[in-house]
DNA sequence: AATAAATATTGGCGTTCGACCACATTCATT
DNA sequence: AATGAATGTGGTCGAACGCCAATATTTATT
């Protein structure tokens, strides 16, 4: 599942830890946070800190992932970042 | 990619961006946050907010995403769940 | 070597975090 | 309906946030 937003990732979790029918200091206990910031974590509060957001994923055995999708074959030299790079410049002048 | 530790995302958001030849100045407009805090971010600061870290990943165009590994055929039985919520009932009277 | 650009560091400032506690509310089972 | 568990809320408090400005330090180019 892709991540784009911290919604994304709040019903994610959460839906993982009922299906592991874990309650919300089981998961705090195992993630070695406090039961508050589990409840602020579901409920997307988007300035939870990144680290505590990573042990909680590790409680949940739940892998984050990135996929880089912008490789062309010559390493380096990628035509949609200069694409976009020249439409971003064309912009500054407003 | 996986990311399992701040460093991890550090490090590739690092790359990133110099594999777009981007200043971290240029980074953190794209992204809407201070160059500080780009720093912060390259230097695997634990506590970023994870919302500023999404930012970013957009910016660098950097899909974020979860692979659900853990699924047994049937949905909602998890036996390596089960044996993990036996053990840990088991280790409760410690 | 000299210059400029890019990156890193420091201190200050207002804001907010996350842990903790007590209390309220919702949910599930009986 | 009643009970207990699970979840959510509101407050305090120390610590740290993220932004800003100014100043090193490093890196790159000439």
């Amino acid at each position: 599942m892709n991540i784009i937003s911290v919604k994304d990732l709040a019903s994610l979790i959460k839906q993982e830890r009922k299906a592991r029918a874990w309650t919300q200091a089981e998961l705090a206990e195992r993630s070695g946070v406090s039961r508050d910031w589990i409840i602020a974590l579901e409920q997307s509060k988007p300035s939870v800190e990144l680290a505590l957001v990573l042990r909680t994923l590790k409680a949940l055995n739940l892998p984050l992932a990135i996929n880089k999708p912008n490789q062309s074959a010559q390493d380096g030299i990628n035509l949609d970042d200069i694409l976009d790079q020249t439409k971003q410049r064309a912009n500054k002048s407003s």
